[in-house]
DNA sequence: ATGGTCGACAATCGA
């Protein structure tokens, strides 16, 4: 059994012994970072390998970041998407060698597109277009594949708190569910809807107006799955234990068991 | 009622 965690921890530094206790205690084998907001020389990079794990980053100042860590060796590291010149750090993805098979594995953040006016929001349908072309590009090598992230988008209305308030609202808007949608028809699988087809839960509650408190949230971080991935799928879980924690990130780890 | 709360960084901006 092997475990895969997404996890936006809203900047690396001040979640650090958040993210070490976390490794310590769940042990994930792999772990997929967003919006590390910090640069590779100054990522607490020494505190993390004592743990046991490998790490690949893709870094930037103030902004977005992702890293990939792994108690495998990982190979063919990939930062950016290859099919767009984006200046930001978004995309890390990497072949995590195991046993006697290979895993793919990316972490993702998706802009969050501010408002449906703003220059943000088509930056986000692009990205979820160049997203999407690579995925359809990873999808033909046919192997276990696992796109996480911080996908800002909720999928369907059991993803968030207030279907009918929210209906035009940024990362809940019809065109960004759409594009969504557009990724998962080429075969791609939401983890944790496949494994809980009904229920409805939440991964990101913002910090304001005491909303994890009401359990007013969203469900937009994701890990998407091949078929592969999907067929060996043990379970999937949100780890809302990590919002209930004091100066937590806005958004709690969601893990994967692959069998 | 564009408020409210964080993080980065040093006055606002992004989420």
């Amino acid at each position: 059994m092997i475990s895969i965690v997404t996890w936006n921890v809203n900047s690396v530094r001040p979640r650090l012994q958040h993210l070490l206790n976390f490794l310590r205690e769940q042990k994930p084998d792999v772990v997929l970072l967003q919006e590390t907001k910090v640069e590779n020389d100054k990522f607490p990079t020494m505190e993390i390998e004592e743990l046991g794990y490998n790490i690949a980053l893709n870094g930037q100042k103030t902004y977005n970041g992702v890293a990939i860590l792994s108690r495998f060796v990982l190979e063919d590291v990939q930062n950016n998407l290859p099919n767009f010149a984006d200046e930001q750090a978004r995309y890390i993805e990497a072949v995590v060698c195991l046993k006697n098979s290979a895993l793919r594995v990316a972490s993702v953040y998706v802009p969050n597109g501010q408002d449906l006016a703003s220059d943000k929001f088509q930056y986000k349908m692009e990205f979820l277009d160049k997203l999407r072309a690579h995925a359809n590009n990873l999808l033909e090598l046919d192997e276990i594949l696992v796109l996480g992230g911080d996908y800002n988008v909720a999928p369907e209305a059991g993803d968030v708190f207030d279907p009918q308030g929210l209906a035009g609202n940024i990362c809940f808007h019809p065109r960004e569910r759409e594009k969504l949608r557009s990724i998962l028809y080429l075969g791609l699988y939401d983890a944790w809807r496949a494994k809980h087809p009904h229920q409805h839960a939440y991964s990101w509650w913002d910090y304001r107006g005491n909303s994890f408190a009401q359990d007013k949230g969203l469900r937009i971080d994701h890990l998407l799955l091949s078929a592969k991935a999907l067929d060996v799928m043990h379970d999937c879980e949100i780890i809302r234990t990590e919002r209930e924690r004091d100066t937590p990130s806005d958004h709690a780890p969601v893990t994967v068991w692959l069998e």
